[in-house]
DNA sequence: ACCTACTTGTTGCGAGTGCAACTACATTCG
DNA sequence: CGAATGTAGTTGCACTCGCAACAAGTAGGT
């Protein structure tokens, strides 16, 4: 419990700070940053809207407005998907691609002032103890309970 | 800076489970739990506005609204402070009291079932490790640098 | 005492988000 | 083929939050 107060705690005042030393640099905050990067990583820099939506933990309308805005900056289009015509992939732009050049550095230095550096040497244990709940938390509700034994809170495990 | 996408993702994907958890039984989200949680904390059960902010990574405006929503659900109520007439102190009702114990049992299930449970071992460390990052983050810019070298990242340790 | 500077909490406003309803398209089944 | 069901993305609405501006009160200097 006091390791979950931790969390919170530290998410919430690391996030700030870092969004707040995007913001003295004049560039777009960590949503942007995030779908900026996740369309950067996948496979031919290019993604459909809801695989978009699963890798970042948002809503398909919050999602929907949010590349509203991206793409009203430039930084993204929207490409009409040839197999899927009601689909659409989105895309970097050059000066999408340029922005995660600048911004990366910043970000990078940020993650590690107010993160890396005080983690230390247990970076592993915590990146993997944290990739576990993330893993373990990815499944809203699969209908039909295959893991409804484990603990005595089988309400809580999505029925 | 795959341990900080992990804390990120981690804590988006947990929230998001304790807070459907918390709404599936009909009780208040986080923000409600965590106010209610930090009060009864307090040495008297009572604290005032700006303590209830500095625990909580929270403008005064938004806590103001969010201790309004409270109050009307007759929760908790302000209580003007005599040694200072512009504070007020914000105290547990009867009502918040019990809500309190009646949402707990959810809450430290969900906690068990989201986080603590898929952590395990590593618990200590994780909680060490993100309490350094909390404290380390939690001064947001004293103007005299008296930690203006420790990194190479001048710009954003406040400066 | 009085004036200035700071602190505490509230309010107008704009920005961002989720839910539910909607359109458009795809897929499946009779 | 044609209707029913499911999926992708957008939009109306209500809600919550932070910033800036504000009223009320305190603390310090002359």
């Amino acid at each position: 419990m006091a390791a979950w107060l931790a969390l919170l705690a530290a998410h919430a005042r690391a996030t700030d700070r870092l969004e707040a030393a995007l913001t003295d640099a004049a560039l777009p905050g960590l949503a942007w940053f995030d779908v900026l990067a996740t369309i950067h990583r996948a496979d031919e820099q290019r993604l459909r809207h809801y695989e978009l939506a699963s890798e970042m933990v948002m809503s398909r309308s919050g999602l929907s407005r949010l590349v509203d805005r991206i793409e009203a900056a430039g930084l993204i289009e929207r490409q009409s998907c040839p197999s899927d015509r009601r689909g659409q992939h989105l895309a970097l732009t050059a000066a999408g691609r340029e922005m995660l050049e600048r911004a990366w550095p910043v970000y990078e230095a940020g993650v590690s002032a107010f993160f890396s550096a005080h983690v230390g040497d247990d970076v592993d244990v915590v990146a993997s103890a944290l990739r576990r709940v993330e893993e373990a938390c990815r499944t809203p509700a699969p209908p039909c309970g295959e893991s409804a034994e484990a603990s005595g809170a089988a309400v809580l495990t999505g029925a």
